[in-house]
DNA sequence: TAGGCCATCTGGTCCT
DNA sequence: AGGACCAGATGGCCTA
């Protein structure tokens, strides 16, 4: 794993609006390098093009260079969200450094390992509770525990724990 | 400088 | 038909 503090410092340095004006000045970079692109391309179709034809084919490529605009603008706002809600699933997986920002990988992969560890945890506690209450493990939660028993293996709890919590190391450790 | 991560563009496909 | 979604390509930035 690669020592991710340096960047997550300087990221967190970065205030929003600087991180914003990053983001717009890409984006106009990209403007020009389109517009740069277009006018080159438009060269070169204006050589072989004349009269009525070119017109008509000016105006086909406009209006189809236009939907694509729009249509790029739509996924990069697609793309902001689901920023926004990997940058919220951050925000709620425990025991990581605020300044440690995780990758997207490093994420879902943490996330999907912390969910594992609370569901045998709450499945574990549950059966055991149950258990003292009534004394026959017939309730609800019981059955859930036994069901997920099967499908997991007994050992599986202890596993998911020690999983999650090596991960959680490694990523203190920025390796 | 190589490699990782990311944002953006793009064309294809699916869905409403 | 038009928007949403997806995956590949590309290029920039950063770190070791």
């Amino acid at each position: 794993m690669k020592t991710k503090s340096k960047r997550a410092k300087h990221r967190l340095a970065a205030d929003k609006e600087a991180f914003l004006e990053k983001t717009t000045l890409r984006k106009e970079e990209t403007v020009k390098s389109l517009q740069r692109k277009e006018r080159r391309t438009g060269r070169k179709n204006e050589s072989r093009q004349s009269g009525t034809v070119k017109a008509k084919r000016t105006w086909k490529d406009k209006d189809r260079r236009l939907r694509r605009l729009e249509s790029n603008e739509r996924e990069r706002q697609r793309m902001h969200k689901l920023n926004n809600a990997f940058q919220a699933l951050r925000e709620v997986i425990p025991h990581v450094r605020a300044e440690n920002k995780l990758s997207k990988i490093e994420t879902l992969t943490l996330a999907k390992n912390y969910i594992k560890s609370l569901t045998s945890t709450i499945l574990h506690m549950s059966s055991g509770h149950l258990l003292t209450v009534d004394g026959t493990g017939a309730a609800s939660g019981s059955k859930l525990y036994r069901h997920y028993q099967q499908q997991r293996g007994e050992d599986e709890h202890d596993e998911q724990l020690k999983k999650y919590s090596t991960q959680i190391h490694s990523f203190r450790q920025g390796s």
